[in-house]
DNA sequence: ATAAAAAAAGAGTCTTTTATCTTTATTTAA
DNA sequence: TTAAATAAAGATAAAAGACTCTTTTTTTAT
């Protein structure tokens, strides 16, 4: 559905906003160490993020990249759409040029509804949604055993 | 969610049933011109399906591709197993390694109804189902004017 | 037998996505 | 005012997916 880059993304944000609190920043090479995802790809994916104000970035010594007061309020569809574009949600299932309900492949009213259901979710959901999860131990960012177990 | 060659394979075999009644094959040229699809990489994906039996084929002239009794019988779950493998139903939404009940990542659950409804539909519908929605005049397989218009 | 038609197979290319490596720019603190 | 820390940028590479081209094999019909 979403690219790997765009699920790297989010998990960067959540992980960011996660650690608000202590009102410090991140270098990069800690939150690919903890969300176990290559480090200058996910610099690249978080500069990327910055550029569109999502998220904020200071250099040098102390920087690094942290949330500010609007990102943690962002629906996942603006980051979704920001990273896939919302092209994604209009894919032929079948894999023609197009596919619509006026010229529509035979899977397509059959998936139409969890499709728009996803970009629904997508809409609802913001990023403070996806912390309070994962405050609550209901889910996990990393897979990491320990992360998993330290409740 | 499927790939483009998995669309390509349903798509194609869709192709070759609705024409069984006129009992005769089809060539890789005729079924990738109408449907719009690049010739030899469809050829391979034909090959393919017919290695694990879901289509036939006859080589030489006056052979082609062609369905048999089983094939407008087969659940799409068996063309998408046989091309992608069921493993694209467990892959974690945020791209982490796995991701399942007793590990989820925060969209998990909230994606898991879509995903086993997809995985539902893919069970049920038939090849043969397919054809119905077509023959009926309420889906396309190509996106030719002419297809779509010619009623 | 031979030529032609067609699928099958092999090998290679192009594109996109994902990932790595290196250098540069900025900032801080000593 | 220099060294160190850090994000930013640039360039390259590896992997996967999608697609192309060429040759071989099989079959049919003449």
């Amino acid at each position: 559905m979403i690219s790997k880059t765009c699920g790297y993304a989010i998990r960067g944000i959540v992980f960011l906003a996660l650690e608000q609190n202590k009102h410090r920043k991140h270098g990069i090479l800690e939150i690919a160490e903890d969300l176990q995802i290559p480090q200058h790809f996910l610099g690249k994916i978080l500069q990327d993020l910055v550029r569109r104000g999502i998220i904020n970035s200071i250099k040098g010594p102390h920087g690094g990249f942290f949330v500010n007061a609007k990102t943690i309020d962002t629906p996942l569809i603006e980051v979704v759409e920001a990273i896939d574009g919302l092209g994604i949600f209009k894919k032929c299932f079948l894999g023609r040029e197009e596919c619509s309900s006026t010229n529509p492949c035979p899977l397509h009213d059959e998936f139409d509804g969890c499709r728009s259901a996803i970009f629904k979710t997508f809409e609802n959901l913001k990023i403070a949604d996806l912390v309070t999860k994962i405050d609550n131990g209901d889910s996990y960012l990393s897979l990491n055993k320990e992360f998993a177990t330290e409740i």
